[in-house]
DNA sequence: TCAGGGCCTGACACTGACGTCAGAGGCACG
DNA sequence: CGTGCCTCTGACGTCAGTGTCAGGCCCTGA
């Protein structure tokens, strides 16, 4: 298929499949003309780019890890296990902090509801 | 306390505190010669504001938000309450998809790990 | 009274993941 | 064969939070 499609199918504009390519994300075969032109699989691969993405991890780390995630065979990733591994940590620790986060905020909401209800309960 | 302080002990770099006050986020007593200066509880609110930055809110979502968290008892906060409410669920979401990520990630350290446990039998 | 560190404002630099525009060629369809 | 949509490269713009620098005032201790 063809970037609009892909994009179309990915969620990500043309714009961003473009940059994932520079950032060495998304490989694309060429036509003769230039255009690129993609496999079904290159869908899947997007979106979990795009999940990579909104987890906060930078293009960088990600052409760190990805040879782990698309190419488990091969004896030269080892850096991009550790890498992976340690991306996992960081994300289990920002998961942590947005719970803690929402209770804090959950917090705020319940301490409004009781003011309102007792509003509520004044006005009757 | 004076700024530097404040910065020390909530982790802020002064340029931040400084923004935050410029975005309506952080209000202070200015001494006679201008000079900023803060309460105790200071610190605890930055530490709050980090959190908020640190979920992915902006600046401007934040102040929509804090008349509730800091004055629940005004009748002026409902927009302040439906802000709260709102971004809680986009944080619930953000928890989710995140959670999401780091079992795709679990997937592709288990599946390195068993081509790894594979290796080393080979070798033995 | 001088030194040195903290603080002030204002402004420009930077980073990263894009948006957007310009100018040009590709490709299908009537 | 031309019209219209898609795609190409290259480059500059954007946004948000922050770093950093300049030029100058404040304030405490020797």
């Amino acid at each position: 298929m063809r970037i609009g499609e892909l994009a179309d199918r990915s969620g990500a504009s043309i714009r961003s499949l473009r940059y994932y390519e520079e950032q060495g994300l998304l490989a694309s075969e060429r036509s003769a003309s230039g255009q690129r032109h993609y496999a079904e699989s290159a869908v899947e691969r997007v979106l979990f780019l795009r999940r990579l993405y909104a987890a906060g991890l930078t293009s960088s780390t990600i052409a760190q890890l990805l040879p782990c995630a698309y190419a488990p065979s091969t004896t030269t990733s080892d850096h991009a296990f550790d890498v992976m591994v340690e991306e996992r940590a960081k994300l289990d620790a920002h998961i942590a902090e947005l719970l803690h986060t929402r209770d804090a905020i959950d917090g705020f909401i319940a301490a409004n509801r009781a003011h309102r209800g007792e509003l509520i309960s004044a006005q009757q």
